[in-house]
DNA sequence: CAGACTTACTTGGATGTCCTAGTATCGGAC
DNA sequence: GTCCGATACTAGGACATCCAAGTAAGTCTG
């Protein structure tokens, strides 16, 4: 990237010219997140592409996979990835005719669908971790002590 | 929200827990950023609503009007707020459908086009800027200390 | 046990973002 | 002066996300 100029920065610098005050850092706040998830968001879905995924489905396929039985309810997967039902739905559909994940019924709630992991679903995610723990997540480009201190930072805000 | 209960924090002992090592706490900074981006974008999108608005809307908006004549190349203002040259062309035909901006040519580049603020689009920004400080920017939901502390740590992964 | 409320999921619609590809124009090299 | 690569914007397509609304089924209350 050009290291030489940084555009947040920048209009820091023009938000407080305007009198912003507090609002300028709360502002450069907002925007700053919304780059960084911005840059994260196309290197990680980069990493992904060759496998067919995208970090949203990705996300879901390495929930399942820890799963004791490898299979949750839909709605469950919603509230863990704090994702609205809808985007959940979608994400299945797709992985589903992938054929990653098959729906299944509840056992006891007919309301309910089970997303189940299918074998190449475990096997795909297992090959999509190794390449995102080794090129993204192992080194996400700062200071080791820094990300720590960044996910406390954030969990306050969550 | 419900604070007795961290998601994240949760997966992060479990990717612990699965060997993951370094790339445990990456994994947890990647969908911390994920999630306060989606919260803040839907803070801020609901707050906006009324005026109809979005984020991304509105900071076209806010970067024509901190500009001297209320006009800048389409090419500048994906530059400045970093994204793809069609995501610019996007916000500028709704912003254009509501009046907000019009296009106009270039005076020495017949390539380029400028969007320029009209008078709805400068009064709209403003009330909207007014909004969003009070509700947002000037209380993002952590010491502030603490934001310029973020500010700076985001700052070296972009 | 019947009606009302809640929960689970899907459908349809609107946004925003990116990528690939295409057209028009600018600018520099020869 | 001409040609070719770089630049500016737009068109079409794929995803993901949310909201509103609808259907089905569980649960609770009187």
């Amino acid at each position: 990237m050009d290291a030489d100029f940084d555009p947040i920065r920048e209009a820091h610098r023009r938000w407080v010219e305007h009198g912003w005050g507090d609002a300028a850092d709360g502002m450069a706040l907002v925007t700053s997140i919304t780059r960084v998830q911005a840059v994260f968001q196309q290197r990680i879905d980069g990493l992904l592409k060759p496998f067919d995924l995208t970090f949203a489905r990705y996300e879901v396929l390495q929930l399942l996979s820890f799963s004791r039985t490898g299979s949750l309810p839909m709605g469950a997967i919603g509230r863990r990835l704090q994702v609205h039902p809808t985007s959940v739905t979608s994400a299945i559909d797709r992985l589903e005719r992938q054929g990653f994940v098959v729906r299944e019924d509840h056992p006891t709630d007919r309301r309910a669908k089970l997303a189940t992991l299918t074998e190449e679903g475990r096997a795909v995610v297992k090959q999509a971790t190794a390449v995102l723990n080794e090129q993204v997540f192992s080194d996400p480009g700062v200071d080791p002590a820094a990300v720590t201190e960044l996910v406390d930072l954030l969990a306050d805000i969550r």
